[in-house]
DNA sequence: GCCGTTTTCGGCCCGACTGTTTTCAGTCG
C-alpha cells in the first residue's frame, strides 16, 4: 500500500503552500490527503485501474500528482517546494504554537530548519529578537519542543472511552453542572483518540472552568479564558473543555464531536439557505436562532434525520439522512442492547485465563444468552492449544454443563488456524461435531496479496467454517493489516454464508470499519466477537459494536444478534 | 485545486485564545 507515501506528500504540499500564505490550496490537498490515506484500496490500484481521480477532494491536478508518486516513489513539484524551503515544517508544526507562518519567519530571520535548530534558538534567547515574536512565544516553544520530543502515542479507544467517562463523572460530582458530556472522536468511536472534548452547561460558567482546571488528573493547564480551557493530564492526555449556555448545547456537542469533514458538510448545507451555523446554534440571516438546543433540533432544522455520531465522516451520511433526496437511506445501526451472545470466548483450556464456568458467569451478568467456547487448536503449542482428544474432551464437558445451566446456552466451538496454504488444522470430522468453527490467519501475515487472497477465499469456502476472526490480523501501532483482495474475499464468503468477525478486542478492532462497510455492501453476514481471554474481556463487546456502527452495520447483518434458536442450526 | 440544488466560475467553516499588538495575525480545535 502505498497510500501513506501519497498522503504525506500531500499533506507536506498543503502544509507548504500555507507557510506561503496560498489560499484554498492548502485545503484541497489536506483533504486529497485524508481520502487517499483513509481509502482501504491501495492506492497503485486505482492509479492502475485509472479510477483514482473519481476520489471525493482528488481532481485533475492531484490526480497527476497522485499517479506520479506512484509511478516514480516522488513528486517533482514536492521536491520544488522542498528546495525552496529546506525546512523540517511536519516537525516544527508539530509543537504548539507553531504554525506554517512562524516556521517561515524563524527561517528567514534566523535560518531555523529543524527541531535542533528550534531548540538551540530557544535555548540561545534568540526566538524572542525576532520582530513578532515575544518572551511568551520563546517560552511556549521551549515547552512544546518537549512534547514534541515525547512519543506522542495516541490512546486505544478503549482507555479513552474510560478515561472520559471518569472525568465525566468526577465533573457531574461537583453538582455545578447542568450537564456534562464528552464530545470529540471518542464519541464517534474512533478506534485511537489523541485528546478528549468535554462540554459542561452552567449558568455560572467561572467556577465551573474552575472546577475543571482542579480536577485530581490535571497536571498541567494549557490555556483557560472564561468558558474554555485546556488541560494536559498526568498520563499526557489533553483535555479540552467547553461551557456553553443550555439553549447551545445541541450545538455544541454537534460542533465539538465533529468530524470536521462533517461539520463542513453541515455548514455548507446551513450556508446554502442562507443560514450560519456555529457552535453555539443555526441563525437565519438576520441572526436569529433556528436550532440548538439539542442534536436531533439541528439536524431536523437542516432537513436531515439525526445523523448518528459514529456515521459522522462525511463519506456519505448527510446525503443519506436529507429527507428531500432519493438514494439510500441512513441504517438502523446495531445496538449494545440487540446483541444475545459471543461466538468468540477462549478459557484455559488454551490461552485463557479462566474456566468455562467463570466465563459463563462472566457473560451472563451481562445479559448475553448464549457464548461459544472456541480455543485454539493444536498450532499454538505454546499456549496449550487443543488437540483432536482434547477437543471431545471439551465437547463433553460443555454438553454437562449445559445440564445444570437455565436460560443460557455454552456452544462448542474451536478457532482453527488457517495454515499458510488455506487449510484447516483440524480434520474435518471433528469440525462437523462443533457447533461453531471460527477459522483465523495467526502466522504468514507477510503473504502476497494473491497468496492472502487465495488462502483466505480457500478459508471462508470450508463447509465447515461459519466465522472468519479478525480477518486482516491487523494490531493498531502493532502490525498493519495483511493484503488481500477483500472485494474477492467478501464475495467467496457471502456465497458460502461464512461471517467476518468484527473482533472487538481494543487493539485488533478488525474488521475495521471501513471494511465493515464494504462487507455489508457485499451482502456478508457479520459477527461482533470478545475474543475474550478472561472475564472483564466481554466489556470489549461494545467496541464492536462502536466499529459496526462506524461500518453502518444494522443488527439484522450481525449473526450473534439473534436468539440461539436461529442460530444454532 | 476542487466542485456543482451556487453547476464550468466563483466560492471555499468559524470562533476562542494568545501574544504582541494599538487593531490584529497566527494558531488551534
Amino acid at each position: 500500500m502505498k497510500n501513506e507515501l501519497v498522503a504525506r506528500i500531500l499533506s507536506e504540499i498543503a502544509d507548504l503552500l500555507d507557510l506561503e500564505g496560498v489560499a484554498f490550496k492548502p485545503r484541497a490537498y489536506r483533504r486529497a490527503a485524508e481520502v487517499v490515506a483513509s481509502s482501504s484500496e491501495p492506492i497503485e490500484e486505482l492509479v492502475a485501474g485509472g479510477t483514482h481521480a473519481e476520489l471525493p477532494g482528488v481532481g485533475e491536478a492531484i490526480g497527476r500528482k497522485i499517479a506520479e508518486i506512484v509511478e516514480t516513489g516522488r513528486l517533482k513539484y514536492h521536491d520544488d517546494l522542498l528546495a525552496k524551503w529546506p525546512i523540517d515544517l511536519a516537525a516544527l508544526t508539530r509543537v504548539d504554537g507553531v504554525g506554517p507562518k512562524t516556521a517561515k519567519l524563524l527561517y528567514e530571520a534566523i535560518g531555523v530548519r529543524t527541531l535542533d535548530d528550534l531548540e538551540q534558538a530557544a535555548r540561545a534567547g534568540r526566538i524572542h529578537t525576532v520582530k513578532g515574536l515575544g518572551e511568551k512565544t520563546e517560552a511556549k516553544i521551549l515547552h512544546g519542543l518537549e512534547e514534541a520530543r515525547a512519543v506522542e502515542g495516541r490512546m486505544l479507544l478503549f482507555a479513552a472511552l474510560r478515561l472520559a467517562e471518569d472525568l465525566v463523572a468526577e465533573l457531574r460530582e461537583t453538582g455545578l453542572f447542568e450537564r456534562v458530556q464528552f464530545a470529540g472522536s471518542v464519541r464517534r468511536g474512533r478506534e485511537t483518540i489523541g485528546d478528549l472534548d468535554i462540554l459542561a452547561v452552567s449558568s455560572d460558567p467561572a467556577p465551573a472552568v474552575a472546577a475543571f482546571l482542579t480536577l485530581p488528573e490535571v497536571v498541567e493547564i494549557l490555556s483557560h479564558g472564561e468558558t474554555k480551557a485546556s488541560v494536559r493530564l498526568g498520563n499526557g492526555v489533553q483535555v479540552d473543555f467547553r461551557v456553553v449556555p443550555a439553549e447551545s448545547f445541541g450545538a455544541a456537542l454537534q460542533y465539538f464531536t465533529g468530524s470536521k469533514a462533517h461539520n463542513i458538510a453541515l455548514r455548507r448545507l446551513a450556508g446554502a439557505r442562507g443560514w450560519k451555523l456555529n457552535e453555539y446554534g443555526l441563525y437565519d440571516a438576520d441572526d436569529r436562532p433556528l436550532a440548538g438546543v439539542d442534536e436531533d433540533g439541528l439536524y431536523g432544522a437542516l432537513g436531515l434525520q439525526p445523523i448518528p455520531p459514529e456515521l459522522r465522516e462525511d463519506t456519505g451520511e448527510v446525503e443519506a439522512a436529507d429527507r428531500g433526496r432519493k438514494g439510500r437511506r441512513l441504517p438502523h445501526l446495531v445496538q449494545v442492547g440487540d446483541l444475545r451472545g459471543d461466538l468468540h470466548v477462549h478459557t484455559n483450556a488454551s490461552d485463557g485465563l479462566a474456566p468455562i464456568a467463570d466465563m459463563v458467569a462472566a457473560a451472563r451478568a451481562r445479559g448475553l444468552k448464549y457464548i461459544a467456547i472456541t480455543d485454539h487448536t493444536r498450532f499454538a503449542e505454546i499456549i496449550g492449544g487443543l488437540s483432536a482428544d482434547g477437543v471431545a474432551a471439551q465437547i463433553d464437558a460443555i454438553t454437562n454443563l449445559n445440564k445444570t445451566l437455565r436460560g443460557f446456552h455454552v456452544l462448542t466451538g474451536i478457532e482453527v488456524n488457517v495454515q499458510a496454504d488455506g487449510s484447516l488444522d483440524l480434520a474435518d470430522e471433528i469440525l462437523a461435531q462443533l457447533d461453531v468453527v471460527i477459522a483465523a490467519v495467526h502466522s504468514h501475515f507477510r503473504q502476497s496479496r494473491a497468496e492472502m487472497t487465495a488462502r483466505l477465499v480457500r478459508a471462508v469456502s470450508h463447509e465447515h467454517v461459519d466465522i472468519l476472526a479478525h480477518p486482516t490480523g491487523r494490531k493498531i501501532g502493532e502490525r498493519p493489516p495483511c493484503d488481500a483482495d477483500w472485494d474477492a474475499v467478501f464475495a467467496a464468503a457471502a456465497k458460502a454464508g461464512t461471517a467476518f468477525e468484527i473482533n472487538a478486542n481494543p487493539i485488533r478492532l478488525d474488521l475495521s470499519a471501513d471494511l465493515v462497510r464494504r462487507a455489508v455492501d457485499a451482502g456478508c453476514r457479520l459477527a461482533i466477537g470478545s475474543d475474550a481471554h478472561a472475564p472483564e474481556h466481554f466489556d470489549f463487546l461494545r467496541l464492536g459494536v462502536l466499529t459496526a456502527r462506524r461500518g453502518w452495520a444494522e443488527a439484522g447483518s450481525i449473526a450473534n444478534t439473534r436468539d440461539l434458536a436461529r442460530e444454532d442450526t
